[in-house]
RNA sequence: GGAGAGAUGGCCGAGUGGUCGAAGGCGCACGCCUGGAAAGUGUGUAUACGCCAAAAGCGUAUCAUGGGUUCGAAUCCCAUUCUCUCCGCCA
């Protein structure tokens, strides 16, 4: 949620920088700052109140002290029209907040000014190309049915036992899964992440801190017996650890790492999208935080950008980055790159990793704050990271890696996996 | 799941109807003391919103959450949530 004293001050910029995100917010901006001079009339109308009653109160109890109840008793018939006030005004006042919040949650984070403009996908920048794509031969596959020809993943079974979307990893498969979370923790812990296992299933209002509610409601699997939901990644749970926290300047950066399960309806998906492990309803991923001090948080995105960078190297897969254009980019990002591997026998690029800078955006919802160099109280910025997400990388790595003989392991990995090929 | 106890500031903890945003302690910050440190000592130390050009200052709200009683609620009543203890069940 942008903050309101920003939307004030920079009515003009917000609006500008919100159309790089093709959203035109004029009319709501408006809207909000005309509900906002309402709702600190109200403010003003009720605290005034409040204070007349508060001071008579008092002085009603001093009356009665020293024993004079008849003068306290005319006073009580001023309290008592007040009180009548006092609840219209409080009603005036919830329900313009109310509005004014209402409208403000619609407004999605400011891009930052080095964002391209773009409507999809097709206008995203590329940033940054590594690694060759590789020449695969006569009678390659794609990663489907390697799985299956080696029975690593089993589809099918999924299907049976749960649904679409939630595949089984068998023998050499799940030994690669566990191989590379380890793999992937291992190098967070070497860059000074601190490792955390959180909670796979959260509370409304971590879902509203991390901004996932209310506008992506139907996109999370719901246990309505207990109101959880099941998280959709793990930032949510690890950056909900700091909802309604101060941190001193010098707890920055913060830096966790987490792996979880994650769970994705993925409601509208459909075709080439959802085939073999290219969109799972259930699947691995390490997640990268950091809060940041709002001076360095581009610093940090860059040096989480470089860190992803490396994992990918060290995986021996072609890659890209891409700085997402305004109209690709989520609700709550002010910028963000993403990580794509090439999978060599679907020749497409898929997204591994999606790396980004919230700003004051999720602190704001979350109250999540610090205390200046001047003891100011200021709201924190968050970045996170896929670093990384598992089954696309997996795709990737059986698909350019495979062999007339099998399916060859990056040297990196085979210290985790315990083996250097599938055959 | 059954029975009971409880929820107060960064932490501990006092407070059972009035001047209580809240004693005291710890912690933290700054100063004094010291060759330096420790100890000692002094001062300060919640958040949000509003008024004000701004600072100072002032106002309002906040003692788990939401309602209620009262002129007045941390304190009384109701509901909800959470925590702890005992019993049961259990990886």
């Amino acid at each position: 949620m942008l903050e309101l004293s920003y939307i004030r001050e920079n009515t003009a910029e917000v609006a500008a920088r919100l159309g790089i995100k093709n959203i035109d917010a004029e009319g709501i901006l408006k809207q909000i700052l005309e509900i906002d001079s309402r709702r600190r009339e109200a403010q003003k109308d009720l605290d005034d109140n409040l204070a007349e009653s508060n001071a008579l109160a008092r002085q009603i109890g001093d009356l009665f002290k020293s024993g004079k109840a008849s003068e306290a008793s005319d006073l009580k018939a001023r309290t008592a029209e007040l009180k009548v006030l006092a609840k219209e005004l409080q009603e005036k006042f919830d329900g313009l907040l109310q509005e004014q919040n209402n409208l403000l949650v619609q407004l999605p984070n400011v891009p930052h000014s080095s964002v391209p403009r773009g409507k999809s996908a097709e206008d995203n920048e590329i940033v940054h190309s590594e690694g060759n794509i590789p020449a695969l031969f006569e009678g390659a596959v794609p990663h489907w049915d390697l799985a299956s020809k080696f029975d690593i993943i089993d589809f099918e079974l999924g299907n049976k036992v749960t649904g679409a979307g939630f595949p089984f990893y068998k023998g050499k498969g799940a030994r690669l899964q566990r191989a590379l979370i380890n793999f992937f923790l291992d190098n967070a812990i070497d860059a000074g992440y601190y490792e955390i296992q959180p909670p796979l299933v959260v509370n409304e209002a971590s879902g509203y801190g991390t901004g996932q509610l209310p506008d992506k409601d139907g996109q999370m699997y719901f246990c309505d017996l207990d109101k959880l939901y099941l998280i959709p990644t793990a930032e949510v749970p690890v950056t909900n650890i700091y909802r309604d926290v101060i941190l001193k300047s010098s707890d920055f950066p913060v830096k966790n790492v987490a792996y979880s399960n994650c769970f994705r309806r993925e409601a509208g998906s459909y075709g080439k999208d959802v085939r073999g492990l290219n969109r799972l309803h259930q699947f691995d991923k390490v997640e990268i935080v950091q809060i940041q001090h709002p001076d360095k948080s581009y610093d940090t995105l860059e040096e989480m950008r470089s860190y992803v960078a490396g994992l990918l190297r060290k995986l021996e897969l072609p890659f890209r980055v891409l700085k997402l254009c305004g109209g690709d980019m989520s609700f709550t990002s002010a910028l963000t790159y993403d990580f794509e591997v090439y999978s060599a026998a679907q020749q497409r690029w898929l997204e591994v990793s999606s790396v980004s800078n919230f700003e004051s955006f999720q602190a704001n919802r979350m109250k999540l704050r610090f205390k200046d160099e001047g003891g100011k109280t200021r709201l924190c910025h968050t970045l996170n990271g896929s670093a990384l997400a598992l089954p696309r990388i997996v795709a990737a790595l059986l698909e350019n890696n495979q062999t007339p003989k099998g399916i060859k392991m990056p040297a990196a990995l085979a210290a985790y996996t315990g083996f250097d090929i599938i055959a």
